[in-house]
DNA sequence: TGTTTATGAATGAAGG
DNA sequence: CCTTCATTCATAAACA
């Protein structure tokens, strides 16, 4: 019996056979499953002892994230005798991946209904979704809100102090927007005086 | 002040105060603070430590996205009325202490008809593709021949061989059966339901 | 048995 | 909005 320990640790530990398997399916060239394949990874290495999903995600994230770093620290020291010439292809990120070039980025994202270029900010009524969460944990630093408490909150809640400029907007349909394309580039953010527009790839 | 520090993280790290009242706004209702609310929780969170107007833009960002995958984990455990209790199946290895308490991947497989009932989320057509698979379509795993790639090295694994339902669709292809005739519009998110967040440490 | 290392987990930041 | 990368934290495991 194991699972009746009390002071079950909260932290996963995969078995050797489900570290043999994960590495196994690494080695194939996984990286990044999707949530299709995590699952059945997931269920595949629950033979062999609790796993989650979480988990198998987390193991590839770190696995990834590992290999890499240890890849970039270990550099200049040993005499690169098989380098990977700079001029494969490349030119996107840090991407120095050693597995091959089946990568087929044609994403498109670009969707109708996927606001991707927000700028101005419709006074639309507002999208209340299903927070369930709407449970006002009594601020005691900024001024409450009203007493709207059934309610649902057709307002953002100017419990904060906020000039109450009412205007959120729905991420439904385009937003729209007609901005000069003077400045150029700029999509998303430009609105927002944070966040780097693009810090330059 | 303490900003001086010759190596300080660039990285902001929030202080408890801070996370303490973008939890508060959060459950309040606030998701995504316009520019100009994003500039004075960013003031007023200021008198806690720095921070600034994208700090506060990406924390609304994870953070929503982040309860949102948890809630949607939640809510696939529905189609599941034969869950495995936690007696944890085939322990015989090496007992390596671990076992949960109580918490039982109860994720399972979503298989067909995950119906995600979302309630105001739009459809958001999604596409996947992005791992570099080595293998285009034929996601088997484990012994596989290397289609000419000599890179991946001959894990002794045996094959365990689970099957790819859907592996990295290039979104093209249209995967038709949506499966539920029910709602208009055909909606599979196939981000990950996994990732969950715990409160504060 | 105390210290170091490996690694699961969490989250800020960014890209698209 | 969705996905991924980079850092960092926390802790079990490995080690001397």
């Amino acid at each position: 019996m194991a699972e009746g320990q009390s002071t079950m640790s909260t932290r996963w530990n995969p078995t050797k056979e489900q570290i043999e398997l994960l590495e196994a399916m690494y080695s194939q060239g996984i990286r990044t499953p999707s949530a299709d394949q995590i699952e059945q990874i997931a269920s595949r290495l629950g033979m062999y002892g609790n796993i989650e999903g979480k988990n198998v995600f987390y193991w590839f994230q770190n696995h990834k994230a590992r290999e890499r770093q240890r890849q970039k620290q270990e550099r200049g020291v040993f005499g690169n005798q098989f380098l990977q010439p700079p001029s494969f292809s490349g030119a996107s990120h840090t991407h120095t991946e050693v597995l091959p070039p089946q990568q087929q980025s044609a994403m498109a994202m670009p969707k109708v209904g996927s606001t991707l270029t927000l700028k101005e900010q419709k006074t639309y009524t507002f999208q209340h979704s299903q927070d369930s969460l709407c449970e006002p944990q009594t601020l005691e630093l900024f001024p409450l809100h009203p007493t709207g408490i059934a309610e649902y909150r057709s307002e953002p809640v100017s419990a904060f102090g906020f000039q109450s400029s009412v205007r959120n907007r729905t991420m439904n349909e385009n937003i729209d927007e007609q901005n000069d394309a003077s400045s150029g580039g700029g999509h998303f953010h430009n609105f927002f005086p944070f966040i780097p527009q693009h810090p330059g790839k």
